[in-house]
DNA sequence: ACGTAATAGTTGTATTTGTAACTAACAAGC
DNA sequence: GCTTGTTAGTTACAAATACAACTATTACGT
């Protein structure tokens, strides 16, 4: 009587753009700079906002500690970013981009900015702008709850 | 110049959308059977289509055939599906459901669909449906060379 | 000031995954 | 009927991930 399908499923869907739209990018920045999708994400928020602790880049990127733990430890051996402890909290590491962190995360955003572009490219520009805020949506709301009871 | 923004990067989003909206759903056929994401997928599509060879459900669902034959292996421990051996073709197996895996994939289903609902719960069934459309469509692409030259 | 708890980040280990190599069965050309 | 190639599915091993436990440092309550 329901009409489930599979095909239909949105976290399937979504898994599945998902998957398929990464790929090729994937494949860019693991060939050109030997890369992880982990450390492609430091780099990148590096790279956006300057200068972030571990645990900033945690929150802005929904990813655990550990992940980015080992990506800014690789990150950190190819030498393309450093480290300073925070003065007033020793806990705390600034994280900043060396130059040549800088060059690789400039290379990787004009691929990103074109990869994008050839994304969208059959969709108008306020179908693409609504398809964003839509994922962003799905993206900031926890539905740990959602499936409470029977 | 370039407006690229690492929050409107569509794969960065549909990653960040795919595995929030995942999340809740994968704890309960998780915590219900034990099962992994690609078990899942073989369980639903084995439900929804009867009888399927491994090589079809890696073509519907875009796995790898060592995904497939994993989770086959794991579900046919489970007595959640049975294979038979194809008379003409020897090399081939026709998997389906024992009457278990059935009431697990029912179970599921069930809870797979009321969670969909909620997901588009804010959303008008025009723009839902559109979501989805968008989203088959990206995943049916593929965009290896779009990014050919520099 | 001292004990308890919280926080930043790392490390260890068990699972999972990716990739390539493998076996077995069929197909096609000659 | 052999050789060569393809296809279905499995297995082996290296790499990556998840999760818990860990160290070091700061914060809080009394």
């Amino acid at each position: 009587m329901s009409g489930f399908n599979l095909e239909h499923f949105l976290p399937y869907l979504l898994n599945q753009a998902a998957e398929v739209s990464s790929l090729a990018f994937q494949q860019v920045y693991k060939d050109r700079y030997g890369m992880l999708r982990n450390e492609w994400r430091v780099l990148f928020h590096l790279g956006m906002y300057e200068q972030m602790t571990a645990r900033q880049i945690a929150e802005r990127a929904q990813l655990h500690k550990t992940k980015i733990s080992r990506a800014v430890a690789k990150l950190e051996g190819r030498r393309f970013l450093t480290r300073a402890r925070d003065g007033a909290d020793r806990r705390v590491e600034h994280l900043a981009l060396t130059p040549a962190g800088r060059a690789a995360f400039e290379d990787l955003r004009r691929v990103a900015d074109r990869y994008d572009q050839a994304l969208v490219a059959d969709l108008s520009p306020e179908e693409a702008a609504h398809l964003r805020t839509l994922l962003a949506r799905l993206a900031q709301r926890p539905l740990s709850d959602t499936l409470r009871g029977k």
